[in-house]
DNA sequence: TCTCTTCCTTACCATTTGGTAGGTAATACT
DNA sequence: AGTATTACCTACCAAATGGTAAGGAAGAGA
């Protein structure tokens, strides 16, 4: 029948893992029925128990997917630029794009913060090491002068701020405006205040290179609505 | 209308939605079996239906009440000193122990966020025009110069950080520890952000009045779980 | 006392849902 | 070919859960 084994190029367990983290982070774990994940993966629903022993494998599955990816782009960041703003940028680009290309990331680790506090923190803790990396970066980069900085808690509440703008952009545009303008007024102010916290104002305003992590179109000009 | 018996101190409508508050909070609405607040409350499941007409009434209450007590303490902060620095550290201040006071109304808020996009829009709406006379305020104190701050955008930006951080910060604290001084860095670094992003690292370290936004009245909540 | 209203109870129902039983077809192995 | 394994199916079950039915206690007003 329809394509067996061999014309699979993507295992069932993957596409379970995909679909499962679409649904979870639209609808969140509870509230999403094994069998809606059998039918966006066109399998029965005993299909799918026969992958992943309990519906609660398939969350662990889904998080360790989301958190492997991150452990595996992260390291990235640590072979980016060696100027500061140059880094900053490229660093801050990096996170932000992690979220921002796939929206249902951040969703399901927002929704797992929240209903698994304690799983969350050691998912956490596996990348622990490699934020207290780039705090590091944040610390050579800024020198001594600088003590007003803590790039431990300045890279948490970043990373908050960025998982937070990937889930609620679409409920905050209420206030900014639904079209592409509000959304790079958005964005454009995010990366502004995670700069400009840093290197301040002034500094942030001197190599405004990659304020908005490239979107389409950056526009300069902003108006009001 | 329903003054009803002037005998009860607390309505049993407030103590359900009360308790509601806390266990959607906790667990999530759909998590939350309506025994569990029947149960919270010491009255019968049936008794929580006398009261509302169903499940999604309760959590329409929870939500009201939420939105309500936020519109009737924002205009608080539009009386608030005149001189911007100050200012924003009332204001910010305000803000951050709206939700810091309850952790469960950012965390209610956060769910609501994911879980029904549509009605938080609708619910955020609503207090929108305050949002926009607190970006009027930066607009105003920081003055002609300061074109590169989108004063709209950051106050939502700012908002979500406190809230996310109101949410977060139990698992956050992996990172920075769990002690007393641990969650001071991460509000120190919370309140410098949101400062230094707008008047700049020298602005913000120039007047250090007010960066852990007082705790007296938010400190001794620790128990229930 | 009788009646009406409010608040609350115990019993019950219908649906949803995670998970199991047992069988079948295709593939891999020998 | 013969056998074991993998992958999947239909049918089913038990628990949880939102909500309903029906009625009882308590107070107010007559």
């Amino acid at each position: 029948m329809v394509g067996t084994t061999a014309a699979r190029r993507v295992s069932v367990r993957d596409q379970v893992v995909a679909e499962a983290t679409r649904l979870f982070a639209a609808s969140g774990f509870g509230a999403t029925p094994l069998q809606d994940i059998a039918d966006a993966v066109g399998i029965s629903k005993p299909a799918v128990l026969h992958h992943f022993p309990s519906k609660e494998h398939i969350r662990l599955g889904v998080m360790e997917a989301i958190f492997a990816h991150w452990r595996e782009q992260l390291p990235r960041l640590l072979l980016s630029a060696t100027e500061s703003h140059a880094r900053f940028d490229s660093v801050f680009g990096e996170v932000y794009r992690f979220f921002a290309a796939n929206p249902d990331r951040a969703r399901f680790v927002a929704r797992e913060v929240l209903d698994r506090p304690a799983q969350a923190r050691a998912m956490l803790g596996t990348i622990v090491p490699m934020l207290r990396g780039i705090a590091g970066y944040i610390r050579a980069g800024l020198g001594e002068k600088a003590d007003d900085v803590d790039p431990d808690a300045y890279v948490i509440h970043i990373m908050q701020l960025v998982i937070s703008a990937s889930t609620m952009a679409d409920v905050t545009s209420v206030m900014l405006g639904d079209g592409a303008e509000g959304r790079a007024r958005y964005d454009r102010e995010l990366a502004r205040i995670a700069k400009a916290s840093l290197f301040g104002r002034r500094g942030a305003r001197a190599r405004e290179t990659a304020s908005p992590p490239s979107k389409k179109s950056a526009k300069p000009r902003r108006r009001r609505a």
